[in-house]
RNA sequence: CGGGGUGUAGCGCAGCCCGGUUAGCGCGCGUCGUUCGGGACGACGAGGUCGGGAGUUCAAAUCUCCCCACCCCGACCA
C-alpha cells in the first residue's frame, strides 16, 4: 500500500484525488472550480495532444484560433444551443475595476457594457459566424479546421480533469459541400478518437451513438467513444458531432453549389478534453499509483542508481551513460534520478507517477556487468546483461503499452453484463455495476423511466448491431437498437 | 439554492467545554554528519495577523455577536 494513496476499495473517489495530487499532475486553483495542471501532468496531456495532432493533420486538417470572447447574442442565435449551455455560462459585464476609498478594489460601473460577452463554452457560434464571411463556393468547401484551446463551462460541483470550470481540449469544426460527406467526417473523427484512445492510450471504448436526449445541444447527431473506469461506472472520453445545417442555417451560411443554386452548408464538431488525462489515471491505475501506457508517459524510463557516496554515483553514471545514450538515440525517454532521496524512496514516488520501466543500477550489477529492469505493468524483475538492455528496453516497453489495453479490455469484458429482464437489470446495476449490453425500444419515456430509477444512462447506441429479435429491457416491446447502459461519470 | 461541518506553521491536526506562562505535535522544509538493492537515522534550526471585525474582561486561540471563506450531501455536464 502506497503511503498517502487511499486504497481504491475504500473510497475510490480519494483514490482518484490522491493520486493526482501526489503524482503532481494538477492541483486546485484559487478559484473554485480551477485547475492547475503541473509541469507532470501537462507533459502527459502535451502527448496526447501530440498523437491526435499528427492524426488530424494527416487526414488534412489544419489548426487555427478563435477569440475567447464571444457576444452574446450569438448563442442565442441556435434555439436548442442555447438551451444546453445558458445554464454554465461566465459572463463578462465590466472593462474595468477601479480603486475606492471606501471597498478597496471595485468594479467600475462607468464600464458596463452596451452587449454583454460570453466567454467560449464551446466555439461554434463564433467559427459559424467567421464561416460565414469565408464561404461564397462550393470552391471553398470542405474547410477543416481545429483549435487547441480552453473553454469555460461553469459547473457545480468540479473534479479534477473529470470536470472542472476551465479545461482545455481540441474542437474540430468542419463544413461541408454534402450531408454525406459531413457524415463522413463525423465517423472519420470517430475512428480517429477510437485509435487515440486504443493504440495510445491503451484504453478501450465502446463507439456508438448518443441518444437524442444525451445528444450535444445543436447536433443531429452525437457519436462517442464511451470507456469503463476502475470502479466501472462509463466515462464519455470523446465526442463527434454531425450537425446537420443547424448552424449554418442559424448563421446564414450558405454556398452556390456546382449548378450555381444556393444551398446551406453541413457541419460538424468534435472534441476531445483534459478529460483524456482522468480516463487514464482512472483505466489503468491501482493502489500504488499511477500506470501509464509507454506511448504517452513523459518517462518511459528511469534510471535508479544505487550508490552509498560520491564515488559509487561515478561509477553507476560511467557504467551506465553509455547504454541510455543508445537508448535516447532509439527515441526513449529516459529520466535518471540523481537526487538524494533513498532508493526505496525513489521507487515509489516513481511508481507512484506510473513510469512504465525502471532501471536499477548498482554495485551488485555493476560488477556482474548487469542492471535490473522492473515492470510497473506487471512489477516483474528482468536481470539483463548491460548490452542486453538496449534492445530489450523497446520490446518490454511495447509489452507494456499492449499489457495494460488488454487488463483493462478483460476487466470490461467482465463487468459488461447480460440482463434477461427489468428486475435483473435493476438488481446488477445496483449489485454489481459495470455495463449492460441491452435491448432499447427507442422511447425517451422508457429512456427516463430507467434513469429515475437507477441513476443508469443509455452510454450510446451501438452501430451495425443487429437488434432484430431483441426486447426492450424495461417494455418488452421489439427492441429498436442494441445500447449500452451503465452510471456515467 | 436546501441540510451538515471546518477555519490554529507549507500540509494534517491538538489546544477551545472550564479564559491565565514563551501556542504545541506529526509530516514536510534548511544545515551538518552517518546512510543508500523497497518510503533511512541523529543533532541543530527556520517557520504563526490562532479566517476577519467588533464586544465582554485585569487578561481571549478559548466566551458573545456579526461578517468572510472553504469542504461534505441532494437538481446539470466533455
Amino acid at each position: 500500500m502506497s503511503k498517502g494513496i487511499t486504497p481504491q476499495s475504500k473510497d475510490y473517489a480519494s483514490w482518484y484525488t490522491d493520486v493526482v495530487r501526489q503524482a503532481e499532475l494538477a492541483d486546485y486553483g484559487p478559484v473554485k472550480g480551477t485547475m492547475v495542471i503541473r509541469p507532470y501532468g501537462f507533459q502527459l496531456w502535451d502527448n496526447i495532444k501530440e498523437s491526435f495532432d499528427k492524426m488530424i493533420k494527416a487526414t488534412g486538417h489544419v489548426n487555427a484560433y478563435f477569440p475567447l470572447f464571444i457576444p452574446k447574442s450569438f448563442l442565442a442565435r441556435e434555439a436548442e444551443h442555447v438551451e444546453g449551455f445558458a445554464k454554465e455560462c461566465a459572463v463578462v459585464t465590466h472593462t474595468r475595476l477601479k480603486v475606492d476609498d471606501d471597498h478597496g478594489l471595485v468594479v467600475d460601473p462607468e464600464s458596463k457594457l452596451k452587449e454583454e460577452i460570453i466567454v467560449r463554452p464551446t466555439s461554434e457560434t463564433v467559427i459559424w459566424s467567421m464561416y460565414k464571411k469565408w464561404i461564397q463556393s462550393y470552391r471553398d468547401l470542405p474547410i477543416l479546421i481545429n483549435q487547441w484551446a480552453n473553454v469555460v463551462r461553469w459547473e457545480m460541483r468540479t473534479r479534477l480533469f473529470l470536470r472542472t470550470s476551465e479545461f482545455l481540449w481540441q474542437e474540430g469544426h468542419t463544413a461541408h459541400a454534402t450531408a454525406e460527406e459531413a457524415q463522413k467526417e463525423t465517423l472519420d473523427i470517430l475512428e480517429l478518437y477510437r485509435q487515440l484512445a486504443e493504440d495510445y492510450m491503451a484504453i478501450p471504448v465502446i463507439t456508438g451513438l448518443k441518444t437524442e436526449f444525451e445528444k450535444f445541444a445543436g447536433a443531429d447527431k452525437s457519436y462517442c467513444i464511451e470507456a469503463m473506469m476502475g470502479d466501472k461506472r462509463a466515462l464519455q472520453a470523446g465526442t463527434s458531432h454531425n450537425l446537420g445545417q443547424n448552424f449554418s442555417r442559424a448563421f446564414d451560411v450558405t454556398f452556390q453549389n456546382k449548378d450555381n443554386q444556393e444551398e446551406l452548408v453541413y457541419a460538424t464538431s468534435w472534441g476531445v478534453s483534459t478529460r483524456l488525462v482522468g480516463a487514464v489515471i482512472m483505466v489503468h491505475g491501482d493502489d500504488k499509483g499511477l500506470r501509464l501506457p509507454p506511448k504517452i508517459a513523459p518517462h518511459q524510463v528511469v534510471m535508479v542508481p544505487i550508490a552509498q557516496n560520491e564515488n559509487g554515483h561515478l561509477k553507476v553514471r560511467e557504467f551506465i551513460s553509455p547504454v541510455l545514450d543508445e537508448m535516447r538515440k532509439g527515441g526513449i525517454r529516459i529520466y535518471e534520478d540523481w537526487s538524494d532521496n533513498s532508493p526505496g524512496f525513489k521507487f515509489n514516488e516513481w511508481e507512484m507517477k506510473g513510469v512504465p520501466l525502471r532501471l536499477e543500477v548498482g554495485p551488485r550489477d555493476i560488477e556482474s556487468g548487469q542492471a535490473v529492469l522492473v515492470r510497473r505493468d506487471t512489477g516483474e524483475k528482468i536481470i539483463l546483461e548491460k548490452n542486453m538492455i538496449t534492445a530489450q528496453a523497446p520490446r518490454l516497453l511495447e509489452e507494456i503499452q499492449k499489457g495494460l489495453f488488454e487488463q483493462a479490455l478483460e476487466f470490461r469484458e467482465k463487468n459488461t453484463h447480460e440482463v434477461s429482464s427489468y428486475s435483473n437489470f435493476r438488481d446488477t446495476i445496483k449489485n454489481k455495476g459495470g455495463f449492460i449490453r441491452c435491448g432499447w425500444d427507442g422511447a425517451q419515456k422508457t429512456e427516463m423511466k430507467i434513469k429515475e430509477d437507477t441513476k443508469a444512462t443509455i452510454r450510446c447506441i451501438l452501430n451495425n448491431e443487429d437488434s432484430s429479435g431483441m426486447k426492450c429491457v424495461y417494455s418488452g416491446n421489439p427492441a429498436k437498437h442494441v445500447v449500452i447502459y451503465g452510471k456515467a461519470y
